[in-house]
DNA sequence: GGCTTGCGTTTCGCCTGGCGAAACGTCATC
DNA sequence: GATGACGTTTCGCCAGGCGAAACGCAAGCC
């Protein structure tokens, strides 16, 4: 939570120690304890207490009964409110779960988010075996098949990613996790990159003849999606 | 944005100020220029200014290229936390989008956030006439069948609700928009009211019979969610 | 062109908000 | 009853940041 050696300057402090706190429930950490965001935080624990009467008080923190804290109700709110000013199709959510039920794997959603890629929307097929991530998580940009696209797709023009750009599809196999492999392709509105669409699952489900297909029917989908 | 006549003491002011500003973004106010934000905050536009250098550092504010401010995407990655720590069973979105074919209608889960309820989830039919609504949406207690059920069942005893904690469900038509009717039960686990599940869409197919039968789907869902 | 209006941004001296070490109360555990 | 971990409260000192005012810019108007 160390925002690094120096921090940009500027700002108000208190303000930024508030947000490292919110910032501090993360990596599945969905309740903390006092001495917990002290010690992720780095802050004074009456800081912190401090801190938060105003999180409480706007509904941005809760409190469970065991006093721990959790992520309060105003922060769907406005994650809700993320989401539409990206004014993303309404087609899109409908279109995954079609994705989802075709192929039979869990089909997928990101944007770009800074250096890192954000699920936004996910749907998971009923099979026993599958790819489960979670809505919300955030994750590098540095592999797999959605960070590819969104790097190659996305404003800064990498020369490494031109075979990408080229075939309008990703592939990766084992990238993060060696049991996970994953298709993706760009979504594109006016030549602008509104995100990546991607099938992913288990890696022995996803031979050459599969994946063929799987891209055939992500590129149908991006289009249906910005019709 | 005014706190009321007396904000109850206490807490950051610059933090308190911070989220006043973050809660302006409302009522499908998706982005927002300095002079909106310092009208709706109340705020000294340098105040604000100061404050956003914060906000955007840390990924809660974002600008476009206009210079208006938007919501970040650190608020999407904190509203996934927020629905991780209800620890709501994964079911609930599948049993949603079962009723919301079933049945034909707008299906949706809401939960209590203090004087409001919050959507936090819906699935919507493909049919031209429906009721529309958003996830993380934010409507009050007073009225809407939701509103009934997560006040009949949750932790306050109004003797007024006595006949629905009795049926076991409740019923509106044209509570809050004259066309739209809607039916929910509660969603329990073990005596603690989770959240409040419902049907609804325009007022005419709407009628005994037919709800009857979607008070008899929502009751089954509600036990496969939590079973 | 000149005037006006609205916007975002920058400045700067003054003052108070809030920082944090330390002390405290309260549970568990040994 | 000693120890440790935790959440909470206190209080004196001081720099963080408040906000009126000034500024620069672009668009609209006569």
């Amino acid at each position: 939570m160390d925002p690094g050696p120096e921090t940009p300057r500027g700002g108000v402090e208190a303000v930024d120690r508030a947000l490292v706190l919110l910032t501090c429930f993360r990596d599945g950490a969905t309740s903390l304890g006092l001495a917990e965001l002290a010690d992720r935080s780095g802050l004074n624990k009456s800081t912190i207490l401090r801190i938060c009467v105003s999180l409480l008080r706007r509904g941005f923190l809760e409190r469970g009964e065991d006093g721990r804290y959790r992520i309060g109700p105003a922060l769907w709110r406005l994650g809700a409110c993320y989401r539409d000013a990206l004014q993303l199709p309404s087609t899109l959510r409908p279109e995954l779960h079609r994705l989802c039920e075709d192929i039979g794997e869990t089909a997928s959603f990101y944007v770009r988010d800074g250096d890192t890629r954000l699920c936004l929307f996910r749907e998971e097929p009923a099979r026993a075996i599958r790819h489960t991530l979670q809505e919300g998580a955030s994750l590098p940009l540095s592999y797999g098949a959605t960070a590819l696209v969104l790097r190659a797709f996305g404003p800064a023009w990498d020369p490494n990613l031109d075979d990408i750009r080229q075939a309008g599809h990703a592939i990766t196999r084992g990238a993060r996790d060696p049991d996970v492999a994953a298709v993706a392709v760009p979504v594109q509105r006016q030549a602008t990159l509104l995100g990546a669409l991607a099938l992913s699952g288990p890696v022995h489900r996803f031979d050459a003849q599969q994946v063929e297909h799987m891209i055939r029917v992500l590129k149908q989908s991006a289009d249906r999606i910005v019709a």
